[in-house]
DNA sequence: CAGTGAGCGAGCTTCCGCTTGACTT
């Protein structure tokens, strides 16, 4: 049996290790963390003032616990978790909860996975760094207290179930500010000249039309027709002529941020999806880990880059390179993400997973490539009429170098292929050009772009707010809590003016464009916007761009011995805590941003709108009358600051009778949580594209039809007791009133039993059991 | 994923970082 127990993070990792380390010793992981806060109450010693954490082995990892316990049974520990604070804590976490001999509990670190590596780290064994710990208590009990003390006023301000935090709320507040910058953003117009001159000389190989551009744009459209009025009859003629030779660069290995970045450029992946799909990737053994900030590659790994390079290209394309990171507040525990085996540059797998990994091979392989070497030349183009020059650039690339793999995309990519030359056609100093035509286009300023998930997340990243295992994560929630949205806008049509000159001739001309369009963008929602105001208003520190870094200053501190943990967050809660309490006084109207549109003409009553429980609304009353205040949603397409007191009345017209049935019952027509509705009795029929304030009878009655006979064919079973067989949207299904069961692929619907249903009811998991976000 | 359609209630919700869960359509 061996002798020896190394405990790592991952279970894919230990599988690994376990063959280089020999049978002496046996690998297992702890998947990550192991204890943690319970998830109810704050679990901190807040009234002593020490803020000494309450630990408890985490609900899904007590199985993970006991076996390591009984591995770990008259065996030297060897604690291998990363060499970070988060990796120094599960090592402290292993130690208290397996109650490990100090004597016999070793901690090692290794930072790439290869014999030699693994034989070094065991050969120099430490102590746990407690005060590297201890800067990960700091972070952990700190992000508890925000999480915990400002969640609950929110609760009881806004609306229950919101949530605050460090990281959330920022990422929050980027998307609402970028949103006010894009409103408030007024596009101005200038005009733009170019100019194409006919060269007869053409060839086959050479175009035969030079275009130029004025390097200087005019602001108005009458500048911009002087100008060409100067250029009627003027002469051309090259002046200058000039050849620049430039470099380019190729992009560092992928970190979990620029895969998400490229992956989405790219491939149109989610960051989720992306995250997945590595993980894969990752579980098969062919890629590095895919959670890292690291832009590092093993010596190994450059090596085997250049020798591929060097089979693949020829050895003038080899050019082997560290990259340095850029990133404030990177802890490098793992390496950049690439290839496991660099000489195979695809797999097979699913098209997701062949494309991800090939995407990481070209990066990974191109890092380490030569420069692109280009020449640059620059026309410059007299205009006999005036002092301004017309500038004309081309591109050749003399050497493709790592541009023959990859290219990294930018966000705001053209599609333009880099290895296309832009050539210009031959010409000389002196010649004289023939214009064929100049034209003067209205460019309008464009508004800053909104953010797409992989932007938001190297915004993220650049701020130092979250790691590489909670980008994805993060964004989930904040779009859980509806306070973003990731969504499309429609573009709209906007009109500019080109004048032409041609044949000494000027025209105007009107044009449109479509502009503004956007796809798989992130919007904030009311909810999102008033949430935003509220925190940045009432916990302006926690909420600032700068807080988590100059908090990482502290935790740097404390991990250095310099500063005590408790010293530290002490000083942090007394004001923040002042905040809380201070926020609790603000007024529920305030922070739901009520305001009074005027009064209904009818009950005289006050017309408020404000955002409610199920989002934004309007209110006919105060809480304060005798009579119930009367609620309507805004419509989707309605804002709270600009809806007005006759929209607001016409939202009150809802429910509105639009007849009676055949039966003689009453339909009502209303919004409700899933669209338009019809109700009648207790039924509600959907009546989408149809709008409740124009829906008519006939049309209703109609509708009314189709769901009847829907209906008729929903049933399968009925019994006495009210178990039903239906027909549902995603096929027969069980049903008591409460709980839903599915049913076995070999039982037929129409022949259950109500014995077999009753106990299909009862094994059926509880309705609303299966969380989301399960630990 | 969810088999629906509220609006005050009772009781509940919530943080950030580590890691992989796996009943089937």
């Amino acid at each position: 049996m061996a002798k020896n127990l190394v405990i790592v993070e991952s279970p894919a990792k230990a599988k690994t290790i376990e063959k280089y380390l020999g049978k002496d010793f046996e690998v297992k992981s702890s998947l990550g963390h192991i204890r943690d806060l319970p998830s109810k109450g704050m679990s901190i010693d807040i009234k002593n003032g020490t803020f000494e954490p309450t630990y408890e082995i985490s609900e899904d990892k007590t199985k993970v616990v006991s076996e390591l316990r009984k591995a770990a049974k008259d065996k030297t520990v060897w604690l291998a978790s990363d060499e970070d604070r988060e990796g120094e804590a599960i090592a402290w976490h292993l130690s208290i909860a397996l109650k490990l001999d100090e004597k016999k509990t070793k901690r090692i670190v290794f930072h790439e996975i290869t014999k030699s590596a693994l034989e070094e780290a065991v050969a120099h064994p430490r102590h746990i760094d407690k005060n590297l710990v201890d800067a990960q208590q700091a972070r952990r009990v700190l992000d508890r207290l925000v999480g915990y003390e400002v969640s609950p006023v929110l609760w009881k301000k806004i609306r229950t179930g919101l949530s605050a935090g460090r990281v959330q709320s920022v990422a929050v507040r980027i998307i609402v500010e970028r949103e006010q910058e894009i409103e408030g953003f007024e596009s101005t117009s200038s005009f733009k000249v170019t100019a194409e001159f006919d060269l007869s000389s053409g060839t086959a190989t050479a175009p035969s039309l030079l275009r130029a551009e004025l390097p200087e744009k005019f602001k108005t459209e009458k500048e911009a027709h002087e100008f060409l009025k100067k250029c009627v009859g003027a002469e051309f003629e090259v002046s200058d002529l000039e050849t620049k030779p430039a470099k380019r660069s190729p992009a560092a290995p992928f970190t979990t941020s620029t895969l998400q970045q490229e992956a989405s450029r790219k491939l149109g992946f989610s960051v989720k999806q992306t995250m997945m799909t590595a993980q894969r990737l990752y579980e098969a053994g062919k890629i590095t880990y895919m959670r890292t900030d690291s832009v590092n590659l093993s010596n190994q790994a450059l090596s085997q880059a250049a020798k591929e390079i060097e089979k693949k290209f020829g050895k003038k394309y080899v050019q082997t390179r560290k990259y340095k990171t850029k990133s404030a507040g990177a802890q490098e525990a793992h390496e950049a993400i690439r290839p496991t085996n660099l000489s195979q540059d695809t797999i097979s797998g699913d098209s997701g997973q062949e494309r991800l990994y090939n995407l990481i091979w070209k990066r990974t392989i191109a890092s380490q490539m030569a420069e692109a070497e280009l020449e640059r030349t620059t026309a410059t183009i007299k205009i006999s009429t005036t002092d301004r020059t017309l500038s004309a650039q081309g591109e050749v690339i003399k050497f493709d170098g790592f541009l023959k793999v990859y290219f990294e995309s930018t966000d705001d990519d053209s599609g333009t292929n880099p290895l296309e030359d832009k050539m210009l056609p031959p010409i000389k100093v002196g010649q004289e050009l023939k214009l064929d035509h100049m034209q003067a286009r209205q460019t309008y300023a464009r508004p800053p772009a909104r953010y797409t998930e992989a932007s938001l997340v190297k915004k993220m990243e650049e701020m130092g707010i979250g790691r590489p295992s909670t980008y994805a994560p993060t964004i989930s929630t904040i779009q859980d809590r509806g306070y973003i949205e990731k969504g499309d806008r429609e573009g709209r049509q906007r009109f500019f003016t080109v004048l032409v000159l041609k044949k000494d001739k000027i025209e105007s001309d009107e044009q449109s464009e479509i502009t503004g369009a956007e796809r798989a963008k992130l919007f904030p929602t009311e909810m999102g916007e008033v949430v935003n105001d509220f925190l940045v208003k009432n916990f302006s520190n926690v909420l600032d761009y700068n807080f988590t870094a100059r908090v990482e200053e502290e935790f740097d501190r404390v991990a250095e011995g310099k500063e005590k943990w408790n010293r530290m967050i002490s000083d942090f809660y007394e004001p923040f805590h002042k905040e809380v309490k201070k926020s609790e006084d603000v007024s529920r109207e305030e922070a739901s941003q009520m305001r009074e549109l005027g009064k209904d003409p009818e009950t005289k009553k006050p017309i408020f709108v404000r955002i409610g429980r199920f989002g934004p609304m309007v209110q006919m009353g105060t809480k304060d009358d005798e009579e119930k205040p009367r609620f309507a949603s805004l419509l989707p397409n309605q804002k709270m600051e600009e809806v007005t007191l006759e929209e607001a009345l016409e939202l009150f017209k809802l429910p509105r009778s639009v007849g009676k049935t055949e039966e003689g019952e009453e339909i009502t027509t209303n919004f409700g949580r899933f669209g338009p509705y019809i109700k009648f009795g207790s039924t509600f029929v959907s009546i989408k594209p149809e709008d409740p304030f124009t829906i008519t009878h006939k049309k209703a009655l109609e509708l009314i039809a189709e769901k009847k006979k829907q209906e008729a064919e929903k049933n399968i079973q009925i019994f006495d007791n009210g178990i039903k067989v239906l027909n549902g949207r995603y096929g027969p299904y069980i049903t008591d009133g409460k709980k839903n069961a599915k049913i076995p692929k070999d039982k037929e619907p129409k022949k259950l039993t109500l014995a077999e249903c009753e106990k299909l009811l009862k094994d059926a998991p509880a309705k609303g059991s299966r969380r989301r976000f399960k630990k």
